[in-house]
DNA sequence: AAATGCCGCAACCGCACCAAT
DNA sequence: GATTGGTGCGGTTGCGGCATT
């Protein structure tokens, strides 16, 4: 069994085997595919690499200020972070995380776990627990919102897919119902009218402030469903 | 020009979860 | 309810390229 760096040649070949069958049991594929990996091997070139609908290259500042939201609200959860932004594997967030955002975060004097300011550990900025339990409750939501989305999507994959087309991976990966995306876009947009705007910050002045200071803002700014989930 | 260190990314590994039996 | 197989997720590693000495 094969490892390391994936070869043009079995790129191609997982490509095209893809493409005219659909990926099926990623377990069987390499076998049918004519490659010496294994099928775990193959699901993560496809989904990190080779998928069509992946867009590669250099994160845009609204797609960075997005990354740094979502991870205040739900951590290390990449999947669900990816989920918002279109074209970007979870893979490739984890790494622009670690290797650049993480480290700004720290520079900043931003805790990149917690992301409060390092000089004050136990709250906000502000002082007011409040504004901690909101954003953990707000956390929280958001959590369970996106375990319920996780579900529909899986729920959808039961449904009979059509027969492979050039776009096949949209039957595999079911773009989001009206009912379910907009609820989280508004979440999202909802935070990032609390936050929008602390990371469009000048890289030559270090002129900041932690997003965490203007958490007082949500009480007068969302008005989010906060009992859902108590 | 060569050696060394650092950084970023692709890929692997181990674990968790879920559905089928 | 226990077991098993398939899949997804997050953490980590290894390697190649670039910068520095």
């Amino acid at each position: 069994m094969k490892k390391g760096p994936w070869t043009p040649e079995e790129d191609q070949k997982l490509l095209a085997y893809i493409e005219q069958h659909g990926h099926g049991s990623w377990r069987a594929l390499p076998l049918k595919a004519g490659l010496q990996r294994c099928g775990k091997s193959c699901r993560l070139r496809w989904i990190n690499y080779l998928r069509p609908d992946i867009k590669r290259g250099k994160f845009s500042l609204q797609e960075e200020q997005t990354i740094i939201q979502l991870h205040a609200l739900l951590g290390n959860r990449w999947s669900a972070i990816a989920t918002h932004l279109p074209k970007r594997t979870d893979n490739e967030i984890k790494n622009y995380w670690n290797t650049h955002l993480k480290k700004r975060l720290t520079k900043m004097g931003i805790d990149p776990v917690t992301h409060k300011p390092k000089t004050d550990a136990l709250g906000s900025t502000t002082g007011n627990p409040k504004d901690a339990a909101n954003l953990s409750h707000m956390a929280q939501w958001e959590s369970a919102r996106l375990e319920a989305e996780a579900r529909l999507v899986r729920e959808s994959k039961l449904v009979p897919s059509n027969p492979p087309q050039s776009n096949h991976f949209t039957a595999v990966v079911p773009s989001p119902t009206p009912a379910t995306r907009p609820q989280c876009l508004d979440v999202l947009k909802a935070w990032q009218g609390v936050v929008c705007g602390l990371f469009t910050f000048n890289m030559d002045n270090n002129n900041l402030q932690s997003p965490t200071s203007t958490l007082n803002f949500m009480e007068n700014t969302t008005t989010l469903p906060m009992s859902s989930s108590s």
